[in-house]
DNA sequence: CGTCTATTTGAATGTACTCAAAAGCGGTGG
DNA sequence: CCACCGCTTTTGAGTACATTCAAATAGACG
């Protein structure tokens, strides 16, 4: 299991002794997903929460078994999940698939809990990554309020150049809450 | 100072000793603000998390100087503040103003800082505070996207009965993202 | 090579916005 | 206490942004 982009991960917002390393690393399963799979779906219980190894996952919603809404897209180095799901035992509300062969770490939410009572400062960095989601998210929703969708793409394109290489436009227009055919569009005319 | 609801807040998530109860108190100041006054303004540092003890308040995104976006609405026992100007020491890039006579208690970033150190139950509190926020703000993500601007004034008006009542409609269109005009269209066909 | 899906293009439609004007409502001062 | 002022809400006409549907083309993959 290759350990050390998740420890590097940890270690941008605390540091561990080395014991406390290796408690959390007994913690954590790698497994890995075809492209097309599916990690999590609708109505089942998440158990896990995935760190990204190498590959590219979606999470998405879907109404009325037509319409796709992508959530977030997670690359190396992100965490993901369905929150509410893995947090409060819900059933699924979203889709995760990987885009491509993809890589992950998983914590299961029996161990995490076990984590934050055997080494609170867990609860530090959870606090730190929840906390910049809730920001993210917060800004996602600003920009989707007050901008165009010409706007919205340009704004992704310039925050995300990674995750724009990985994923097709039918994705993205998912993303921005447009058509597929009207960002067809909207490219077309901007190339002028 | 009325404690007795911040405490109550505090203590759904953490169970605090007297001690710590009350070197929690020392670090916090009262404030009250004036219907129509701003708590916070654009550009400003954020010094302060507010806990609502009485009153709403408003956060909002003021697109070109014309246009409101308004990111949330606080009551009674919420908490609000422009949390990336307030962790990340920027200048806010929202507005917060009181849309009644409202009292609030602060606390500094300052102390926030002072009390994770101290108290670091305080860091699981804002874990699951971020947390919740987290999941609140994806799941409008997704409704927004998702939903008709119709739909969408049925599900906040569901959800957030008490601040129904106590904001006026433009105000909840510049929440829904739709114009104040076209919010007051979509009342008179649905009463019929 | 053939099949499946993504992308493009265009026409018709619908949802929501802009602008303007009138009506309603609340607060303030004379 | 009433009259006036400013802001909110309503209404409607015209417009713009984005969707739907359909069909053609391009690309990816077995």
């Amino acid at each position: 299991m290759n350990t050390t982009p998740i420890l590097a991960n940890i270690a941008k917002h605390i540091a561990l002794t080395s014991d406390e390393e290796n408690y959390f690393l007994s913690l954590l399963r790698e497994k890995s997903f075809n492209k097309k799979e599916l990690i999590l779906r609708e109505s089942q219980r998440c158990e896990y929460i995935n760190f990204v190894n190498s590959g590219t996952l979606r999470a998405y919603y879907l109404s009325n078994d037509v319409k796709e809404t992508t959530v977030m897209f997670a690359i190396k180095d992100w965490w993901i999940t369905d929150m509410n799901c893995f947090m409060n035992l819900q059933p699924a509300m979203l889709h995760i698939e990987a885009l491509e062969n993809s890589q992950v770490i998983q914590l299961s939410k029996n161990n995490l809990d076990k984590l934050f009572l055997e080494i609170p400062k867990f609860e530090r960095f959870f606090r730190i990554i929840f906390q910049k989601a809730y920001i993210r998210e917060q800004l996602r929703g600003i920009e989707n309020l007050s901008l165009s969708a010409e706007e919205r793409y340009q704004v992704f394109s310039n925050k995300y150049p990674q995750i724009l290489k990985k994923v097709n436009q039918k994705q993205i227009a998912s993303y921005l809450g447009i058509t597929p055919e009207f960002l067809s569009s909207i490219l077309s005319k901007s190339k002028k």
